[in-house]
DNA sequence: CACTAGGGTGTACGTCGTACACTTGTCAAG
DNA sequence: CTTGACAAGTGTACGACGTACACCCTAGTG
């Protein structure tokens, strides 16, 4: 990654540098005259892009698949750019402003709501998109709980959901209620507070809590059943994520058609 | 707040000082010999509590109630206790265990399970005041979300919450996917992404969104229906919290005991 | 009395977001 | 061809942050 070309002068040793680590970007290229054109290609080639807004949110994407949401900051997304920090300043306002444009990406990675079926169906398979979407971008859900005004791509997908609803036959306050019941499950995810799915080796984990089997007695009484879940035997601590989620799921849609049947 | 009284003998200007902004704190206590014990008494008055685990959490706890979230750094901590930031650090690991020690203080303002009535009263009371712990601490929800593996005082909560289950006749695995339909609905809030008690005047809002009517049809469609709301005229964009809250729970919960009652 | 241990202090480092002033590359109007 | 405006990228600096580390200073023990 380079940028910033310093001409052919020898780039001059840096001058001040006080404090501040320096991120490592000097010019990567040197071209010492000679190569014409072909040089300009090769620049070119180089991923010479001209850091749109667009890139930016895409490197900054691909920074927090790979690194969780506590990697990404101004400083390491301009040098993963080969960039200087203030550079992104020109494309985006400031970081908020990024993380909302994050969260845009992935929200624009659900699939459109599917056709012809009843609402149930409609409702069921978009929210496995979004969940899909965000089990491609762990961090996203928690990016998206701590902003505080939702992006327009969010309202708007908050919106047609709404639409679902009615056009499936809800009243409209049965379709307010509706979107209070489904909260944040409506984008894919139910905050767990309780990750099951911990970084323990299982094994480890089951042994811990049946050492603790008097302080939390009901919590030691998952261990033999959540290591047998449905559709096969599963690794980690045996919570099937997926399949509790659609359980979930489908029992909060079944309510709401007993709801909507009813009135 | 007033703290850190200077003393009569001049406390010597500050000596090094380079670059970090100075806290004002220099040592409260000057006595000038002179005045015995009235002054050691005045000095114990003066909020002179000797700066435990327990003193910290409280103030971190205050300073995040009407701060948010975002006002607590250990610098602000230990400034509002007329103390040097490392300080802390004799009494807490790090900031992370700071913050579990502040949830575990909302925690354990949530109610014991009422006991004599069915297992429904039993948890939707409970919820209903861990719900108004967590309203009188808005900052907890967001804190409790953040953090990665849950405190000793959460899991207890959670593995009573699970035993509430069992005694009312849940078999171990429905008990399971009951604790992941709740999700944090059962520590008492619902993680809203769509925050329609928003900061706006009400009136301001309905116009905004009657504005936006053609790009959000169905949120628009919410304005008339949400100024209307249940147990009276209510402030705010109109939406009664407690209200959507109490649906979403019974929803939950009657589909529970359904399928409770079908095995 | 010397020793020790624990709580409070001071200084420093590395990181962060970002304000502000600058250079430089590009292109239209004179 | 000059000029000069505009946008994009740079450099430096500031004030916050969490916290490591070395230092006191007191109270309590032998």
């Amino acid at each position: 990654m380079g940028h910033g070309l310093p001409g052919t002068s020898g780039g001059r040793s840096q001058p001040a540098r006080e404090l501040e680590t320096v991120y490592v970007v000097h010019s990567a290229r040197r071209l010492p005259s000679g190569g014409e054109m072909s040089a300009k290609a090769e620049v070119e080639a180089r991923s010479r892009e001209p850091l749109s807004r667009d890139r930016i949110l895409r490197t900054a994407v691909a920074l927090a698949d790979e690194g969780g949401v506590e990697s990404i900051s101004m400083r390491r997304i301009a040098q993963e750019l080969g960039v200087v920090p203030m550079a992104l300043y020109k494309h985006v306002a400031n970081k908020d402003e990024l993380l909302d444009g994050m969260v845009d990406v992935v929200v624009g990675e659900i699939d459109l709501p599917i056709e012809g079926t009843d609402w149930k169906n409609t409702m069921r398979e978009r929210i496995l998109s979004a969940r899909r979407a965000l089990l491609r971008h762990p961090w996203a859900s928690r990016v998206l709980e701590s902003r505080g005004e939702p992006t327009p791509a969010v309202i708007a997908y908050m919106d047609s959901m709404m639409g679902v609803f009615v056009a499936g036959g809800f009243s409209v306050d049965l379709m307010h209620h509706a979107m209070h019941v489904m909260g944040s499950r409506i984008l894919g995810f139910s905050q767990e507070l309780f990750d099951d799915t911990s970084s323990m080796p299982a094994e480890e984990a089951a042994e811990m809590w049946t050492q603790m089997a008097d302080l939390y007695p009901n919590i030691a009484k998952l261990i033999p059943v959540a290591t047998t879940t449905h559709d096969g035997p599963v690794v980690g601590t045996g919570c099937d994520d997926q399949f509790e989620f659609e359980f979930a799921l489908d029992l909060i849609l079944d309510g709401l058609e007993r709801l909507r049947a009813s009135r």
